[in-house]
DNA sequence: CTGAAAGCGCTTACAG
DNA sequence: CTGAAAGCGCTTACAG
C-alpha cells in the first residue's frame, strides 16, 4: 500500500570514491584481496564495510558471461519433485551456483522450446530437464544440457529400461509366492517412469508366461487405483496388484477392501516410492524406495562437470532403488485356482 | 567427455548489421514491433528469424534494472513445498516472472542473511520467504519482500493465530463427541505452523477444561507419532489425539493398533493436510485440507502488486483450510470415564 | 601494486 | 520513423 522507502544500493563507483582508489582497485579486491597492498585492502576493506557493499551480480555476469545459475526445467502438475529440487538446489548451492526453477506448463515439445530460449538468454550456465523433453540435437544449445529421463534413452539402448531391474524382481517375487493372475494400474503415461513400467510389466508377464487381466492407465492418483479395482468383474482371479505408485496403491487397497477383498490376504499390492505413510498404513506397503535426492544431486554433478569442462563423474550409486517387502503382499489365497481354471 | 561445440548466440549487432538498420532500431524492434515503419519492420524480422536471435537478458536486466525473476528463499528439508511451489512458478510465469529457488540450509537467521544479500545482488526484483526468518526490517531492502509466514504475525497481533481456528475447531468437535482427555504429537518447534497448532492446543484445552497429557514435540515424522502412542502409560485415559500431519497422525495409529487400541473405536486421531493417502487409508484420516496452491499464488500476487506499486489484492479465499472429518474420528469408548476418574 | 581505457549487450533519452 | 551517443555496473587486458 504506502510507498515504502527502498535502498538503493550502492556501487563499486562508490566505494572507490570512499576508499580513495580506482574502482579498478576495488573489483580487484572483490576478485583477490591478496592481490593488494595491505594499506590499500584496508581502505577498501574499510568503505565496502561502511556502505555494506555487494557486487551487482546482473553487471558482472553480464561482463564474464557466467551466471553462477543452473536453470531446472519441468512440467507443472502434482508430481512436483520437491526432496529431489531440494537436494539439486543444496548440491548447487555447494558449488556456488544457483537454482532457477522453470516450471512449465504443457507437453515434451513446450518444455524443449522454453529451453531452447533459457540457453541464449545469457541467464543460466546450464540446463538440467527433470522432465521429458522432445529436443532433436542438445549438443547445439548454447549451454550444456542434462537430461535426467536420459538415464532412461541410455538404459533403452542396452536394453534395459529404467525401473525394469525392480518391476522385474517384484513380479517374479508375486509369481514365487505362487501369484498366477496380475494387474498392473499404470501411472500418467505422460511420463516416461510410467510407460517403462508398464512396457516391463508386460515383458515380465509374458516372459514368465503369467497372466495379466490388463493394465488401466491411470493418473498416479488414488482414485485411479480405487476404480481400477472395484470395476474388476468379481471372477477375473486377480491375486496381485502392481500400482504406479503408493497413493494409487493405496487406493487399490481401500477399493479391494470395499467389495469384500483382504489385503494381503486376497490380494497382494505393491506400490513404489515409499512414501513415508505407506511405512505406516494398514497394512505397510511393499514398495520401491527410491533416492531421488541421490538423483537430482548425481544429475547436477553431471551438469557442473559439463560446465566446468571436466569428465563426467561417477554415478554416486550403483543400485538407487531397492524392492522394500512389507504387509501388502503374501501368498495367493488357496481359493486362487478355482477363478482362475478357464 | 567429448568438447561439445557450442553455439554463439547472435548479438542485436549482427542482426543490424544483416538487416542493415542500426541496433537501435532492432532494440525499438524488440520493444514495439508497430514503432517501426512496414519496411524496416520487414528487415529486422527477417534478420531476427535467420539469426534466430534472441537477446541477452543478463545484459537488458543490467540496463533496465529489472530482471523479471523473484527469488522464492525457503529452508532445506523433507517438508520441501513441492506444490506450492510449483503453483507460485506458474503464477509468476504467467505475469512473465521467472522463480528462482534458494533453499537454504539453517536457521532463519541464515536465511535473513541470504535474503539481505539477495535484495542488493540485482537478480531478483522481488523475494518470497516461504519460511521463517530472522530479519529485523523488512523495509529497509532492496527491493520488496513477501514473508509467507506474515499471516502468523499479523494474525498474531489480532490475537489469533494461523491455524487457530482449525485447531479450535477440531477439539471443539472431539469434546462435543465427549471426549475428555487429549494428547497433541506437535510438529518440529523451529516452525512456526507448529509452535502455532501447539499454543492453540494448548490454550483450547484449557480454555474448555479438557486435560491434555501432555504434548510431545515431534519432528513431523511418522515415526514420532508412533513412539509418542506407544510411549503412553496404559492408564494414561487419552481417547483422542492431534496429530501435527498426516504422517505423524498414521504413525500414532499404527502405534496404537501396535498396543491393541483400535482407531477410532478406542482413540480418535486428527492429521493436518489433506495428502493424498490419508484419504484413502484404513480408517480414513480426519485432516485439515490446507490449499497451498492458492496460499502461494496469494504470496506470488501481493509480491508482484508491491514490485509493480499497486494495491495489495484481495486474499484469493477467506477461508483457505478447513476440518475434513472421516474415519478416524469417533465418540470415545464408554470406558472412558474409568481410568480417567481421579 | 595501481589506474585509465575498453567493452560485455542491451535500452533510452535526444536529435534529426 | 531512425540513428548516434551515453550509460547500466562490472571485469580485464594493458600500461606504468
Amino acid at each position: 500500500m504506502s510507498e515504502v522507502e527502498r535502498k538503493r544500493p550502492s556501487t563499486i563507483h562508490e566505494v572507490a570514491r570512499l576508499a580513495g582508489v580506482s574502482h579498478t582497485t576495488v573489483s580487484r579486491y572483490l576478485q583477490d584481496k591478496d592481490s593488494l597492498k595491505p594499506k590499500t585492502r584496508i581502505k577498501v576493506e574499510y568503505a565496502v564495510k561502511a556502505l555494506d557493499y555487494r557486487p551487482n551480480l546482473a553487471a558482472r555476469s553480464m561482463r564474464t558471461r557466467r551466471t553462477n545459475r543452473l536453470a531446472i526445467v519441468l512440467a507443472t502438475g502434482p508430481n512436483f519433485p520437491g526432496r529431489a529440487l531440494s537436494a539439486a538446489a543444496e548440491t548447487a548451492h555447494q558449488a556456488g551456483y544457483q537454482i532457477e526453477v522453470v516450471s512449465v506448463e504443457g507437453g515434451p515439445r513446450v518444455r524443449a522450446a522454453r529451453i531452447d530460449e533459457l540457453a541464449r538468454s545469457g541467464q543460466v550456465d546450464g540446463i538440467l530437464a527433470m522432465s521429458s523433453i522432445d529436443l532433436k540435437s542438445s549438443r547445439s544449445l548454447e549451454v550444456p544440457l542434462v537430461r535426467s529421463e536420459i538415464h532412461d534413452e541410455k538404459l533403452r539402448v542396452l536394453g534395459e529400461l529404467a525401473g525394469a531391474t525392480e518391476v522385474r524382481e517384484i513380479i517374479e517375487y508375486l509369481a514365487g509366492l505362487g501369484h498366477r493372475t496380475f494387474l498392473h494400474v499404470a501411472g500418467d503415461q505422460e511420463f516416461s517412469s510410467a510407460r517403462n513400467r508398464k512396457s516391463v510389466y508386460l515383458e515380465t508377464i509374458e516372459r514368465l508366461g503369467l497372466r495379466s487381466v490388463g493394465v488401466v492407465d491411470g493418473d498416479w492418483s488414488a482414485q485411479s487405483g480405487y476404480d481400477a479395482i472395484t470395476a474388476l468383474p468379481a471372477d477375473c482371479g486377480v491375486t496381485a496388484v502392481v500400482a504406479a505408485n503408493d497413493v494409487v496403491a493405496m487406493g487399490v487397497i481401500r477399493g479391494a477392501r470395499s467389495r469384500g477383498w483382504e489385503v494381503p490376504r486376497d490380494l497382494s499390492v505393491f506400490g513404489w516410492d515409499d512414501e513415508a505413510m505407506g511405512q505406516f498404513a494398514t497394512p505397510s506397503l511393499s514398495t520401491v524406495s527410491v533416492d531421488r535426492e541421490a538423483q537430482a544431486r548425481d544429475a547436477i554433478h553431471r551438469l557442473l562437470a559439463e560446465i566446468q569442462g571436466k569428465p563426467a563423474p561417477e554415478r554416486s550409486a550403483r543400485t538407487l532403488n531397492h524392492v522394500i517387502y512389507r504387509e501388502s503382499t503374501a501368498p495367493p489365497p488357496p481359493a486362487d485356482g478355482r477363478s482362475e481354471a478357464q
